[in-house]
DNA sequence: ATTTTCAATATTGGATCCAAAATACGGAGG
DNA sequence: CCTCCGTATTTTGGATCCAATATTGAAAAT
């Protein structure tokens, strides 16, 4: 019987461009509405623009940039309006996948969200926005995939990450820094007593407040 | 003033491309988990394989096929697993967007979702499954639209064609188009009549039928 | 001053070519 | 007969080159 059954394959350059993309893009770097200059940016990341034009349409396909036939790539820009839609959805989705990973919930699992919670308390404190981001994003999608539906987890982790590039600047004040820290100890807490209602609540709250706070950084209608 | 605001741009082959694609593989042409050899393809579309390649891309990101480094591109396989989770996933997005829908329907939004009915009821009459398979989709997507959220919009036809491969096996009986008929009525009545609570109660019993025809046909777990 | 035209430039779209990896094949050995 | 191993072939991944389109800027006309 072989070692491992699903063989490593050796690292293609689109895996490296697209991660390096989202990075640019989920950390503000490339900021919303910036074209994408395609050869700049190939040169930047050391690749040919095959590869780039490869993982640019991939970020389409998840809303991160958005594309105009012979003009090229663009940051995807987010009207208020958008927002909303997008945290909405993520309510409808996140409330099936919270129920059901609940029902499931080892204690293991309760272990590895207290260890993601507890990095991003530290990270929170230490007022590093992009490890805060980081450390959020895990604790959350360590939840949602414990439903056991992978493709409901894709779809949050995918409006998850059409809102990060204004996830930073929310998570640049350190008062929302700290609300967040709080609000997830509430979830934890009715994840520990298994309470899906409980935990459900405490992260619509969550959104909610997220939205509220981003609210202000947003042209009413781009 | 110019005419039209929207310039329109030249066709680019990677659209051609795209929508021949989706063709192949929701029409069932090319088989769930055939491999897409490239070459071949790109010969018959008469294009190279860079425009191929990028379509592929994005039917990766929609699910329509599977991606593995250096081994290409696979029509996606659907477990009954996966089925079920897409048409519980749809079922979340779709209350959603009937309640927003059915608050914003006009008399000719009604007009609009009866002819598509009609068309419907022509194609199932006379045993034309593509056609069928066009106009239900039409119908249903004219309603979603109708909810003013373009993104929702967009997740549940991205939902909905993904298991397109397979709906057209269940219109092949004659018994299963005559339901598909009876059900939209039964929505449209209800739609009519302005009741969300009933127009979700038929689209649910719509795709528990759906889901229980189809599940003899997939393997239990591939 | 404003608008229009038209050439020059920049940028994207697509085709071809080469490199790298996986698969298929065939022979040697057990 | 089956397994293992090495080579040939096929297929994908990526780079480069050329074509098509959009953008820019300056000159000319109103």
């Amino acid at each position: 019987m072989s070692p491992d059954q699903a063989r490593r394959r050796p690292p293609t350059a689109q895996q490296f461009v697209l991660a390096e993309l989202r990075r640019a893009i989920t950390s503000g770097r490339l900021r919303p509405g910036a074209p994408i200059r395609q050869d700049a940016l190939a040169e930047e990341l050391q690749v040919s623009r095959v590869p780039l034009r490869e993982a640019l349409k991939m970020l389409q396909g998840e809303g991160l940039v958005a594309y105009e036939a012979h003009r090229g790539y663009f940051v995807e820009t987010l009207s208020l309006d958008d927002l909303r839609e997008v945290y909405r959805i993520r309510e409808l989705l996140e409330e099936e996948a919270v129920r059901r990973a609940v029902a499931r919930l080892t204690d293991a699992d309760l272990d590895r969200l207290e260890s993601a919670q507890e990095e991003v308390e530290r990270a929170a404190a230490a007022g590093d926005v992009p490890a805060m981001a980081a450390a959020n994003r895990l604790f959350h999608m360590t939840l949602f995939d414990r439903a056991g539906m992978p493709r409901l987890a894709r779809l949050i982790r995918t409006l998850w990450d059409a809102t990060d590039a204004y996830r930073s600047m929310y998570y640049g004040d350190p008062g929302n820094r700290e609300r967040v820290v709080k609000e997830h100890r509430a979830t934890l807490d009715a994840l520990r007593r298994r309470s899906a209602d409980e935990a459900v609540t405490t992260l619509d709250l969550h959104r909610a407040h997220a939205v509220a706070d981003l609210a202000p950084l947003l042209d009413p209608a781009p």
